[in-house]
DNA sequence: TTGTAAGCGTTATCAA
DNA sequence: TTGATAACGCTTACAA
């Protein structure tokens, strides 16, 4: 590893001050035309680049975001990423992202990196496994130092923040009652287990819809998967062992394995099934037959969550808002699985 | 934002000096049980955290790994990332990731910042739009500044660093031998621009397949997709015009999209087109009909980018190795879309 | 117009 | 056993 070019080193070559150079550099008019051309064109000719760790340390602030998320290979968090980078980038913010594979103790380590000094702030989805223990220490911790955080998708209602959310019930309701309106009568859902939010609330979105139709829910058409590996399984038994013509899927994954199943049954969809999915892929589209969807906006909630933060971010001190939590409005795609 | 507990406080509220803090905290043998119990009990409880940013300063070193990667949404870049995080973490190494988003720009804004002191070196696919250009200068700057740099996937061949590469020429190959060996005779690839190059390798491989059994390329059969928007169009159209009795796409996008477009037009796969796809994504296990594929093994390809830039970071100046290239090799998965 | 010095948070060295 | 000081690279008040 070369050791960079630093001030110092121009100073010394050029022989004058640090000052002189980082005044020079920065365009400041006490400087004389001459020395600062001469400064100018050496710092370009051996390509100087301002050490932005100094910066930090010196401003005490690296306008830069650390995004924390569960999972990188997300449709609907690159979105999110995508929102949040549009917003981050035209308010002069960077944005870098760390992964937590859905293991706590990744997310506890990525954090307290980000904590460290390398980010003023954050934005967050917590893994499943935290959610499962229910272990938040570490996001209280940062918090409690000072660093704003906005939590959103996978949020925690205990920790005091700003929190974005999609409207999961809305959209499981929405889901359900297009099924509804498409004439189907026995509705099945498949989703994870309560601990997980979104799952939970989209289980109760789909109560909610069925018990507004006067329709009572039959437990026996609640699929809960617990274990991801075995969902394909699961999903092929309980397709088999219940007769339903309407569908629920809380993710791609679940509505595209039971279309799979169905398929290998021979029952076909739409005509004899229907099934509607919340999205979180780009593969809707592409499944044959491609799927009605409750479409999630990742970019606004993105935006949304980098709007907050850099509000906080740039909050006089004192002057600070309460906490707010944003819903974001889902809506329905309709496309063939659903006809 | 609040302020951070820094050791200079804690030293004020103890009444000691700031190095008896630091060598405390650091558990030196020089500071008495009892001084360094009471420090440490007081970090402690004000939770204090050592501010990374100045030991980055101080130590000239961050620890850390920038990753830049053109997409987020891709499979094959997160079993990427999963792989040179597992040997980062091993090897004490933090794991930060900047996404260009396919541009040119945001390529050269995210390695400026991740370049301005953030991380020790980077492992950069490059953008697609960056190929197109050919302008490399930002990634030869920055080398020249001494940053090693290992490049991936979407390597530039004229820069000078370590490289991992898919044996994108191998795979393409080993797709349509394997068309042939089911009895395809006319095999037609769908493929990208020549400036791609992962596009341009899988072509070769395509050709040289063929030539290899003594067929001779149709030109005809060979679909060059230039706009990604227009992509699903373009392949119906050419489904519709050239007689194939098999298909080779360069990733899962076309793939699918030829399957969907030989469904419409009530062509069966496998039974009447066989199709193989380059994989890069999950949707090849779970589309109807599950697609063969080559396997591209991104992990092994991350844990390899891994340990080349760490050689690197970790090297005695001045004994450097030459750059090497490495090359993963793929496999092919059999699944029942070339039953 | 240029330079000196202090400070950001940390650690290493050396002195007390 | 503890503390003062310098240094990492940079900016900025202030002095020259």
């Amino acid at each position: 590893m070369k050791p960079k070019l630093t001030l110092k080193q121009i100073a010394r070559e050029l022989d004058v001050s640090v000052s002189t150079v980082s005044k020079a550099l920065r365009d400041k008019t006490e400087i004389s035309e001459d020395t600062r051309q001469k400064i100018k064109a050496f710092a370009k000719l051996y390509n100087y680049r301002p050490n932005n760790i100094a910066l930090s340390l010196k401003n005490r602030k690296t306008r830069t975001i650390g995004i924390l998320i569960p999972e990188i290979v997300h449709h609907f968090y690159a979105t999110v990423i995508a929102g949040i980078e549009k917003v981050a980038h035209e308010q002069g913010y960077n944005v870098i992202i760390c992964v937590s594979n859905n293991s706590f103790d990744h997310e506890v380590m990525n954090l307290e990196m980000l904590a460290g000094g390398s980010t003023d702030g954050f934005i967050v989805a917590v893994a499943k496994e935290t959610q499962q223990r229910g272990d938040y220490h570490h996001l209280k911790e940062v918090i409690h130092q000072g660093m704003p955080m906005v939590l959103f998708d996978r949020i925690v209602e205990e920790v005091e923040c700003d929190k974005v959310i999609i409207d999961d019930e809305e959209g499981a309701c929405m889901a359900v009652k297009h099924l509804l309106e498409r004439g189907c009568r026995r509705i099945g859902i498949i989703t994870t287990v309560d601990y997980v939010s979104v799952g939970k609330l989209r289980t109760q979105g789909y109560r909610k819809a069925l018990e507004s139709c006067g329709i009572p829910v039959d437990e026996q058409l609640v699929l809960k998967i617990e274990d991801m590996d075995r969902s394909e399984e699961q999903i092929a038994q309980f397709l088999r062992e219940q007769k339903m013509d309407g569908i629920f899927g809380v993710n791609e994954e679940f509505s595209t394995s039971a279309i799979r199943a169905l398929h290998k049954m021979g029952v076909k969809v739409p005509d004899q099934v229907r099934v509607v999915s919340f999205s979180d892929g780009s593969l809707s589209a592409r499944f044959i037959p491609s799927l009605t969807t409750i479409n999630q906006h990742g970019a606004e909630m993105g935006e949304k969550a980098a709007n907050l933060l850099i509000n906080r971010l740039e909050a006089d001190p004192g002057e600070e808002e309460p906490y707010k939590t944003q819903m974001i409005h889902t809506s329905l795609v309709e496309r063939e699985s659903s006809l």
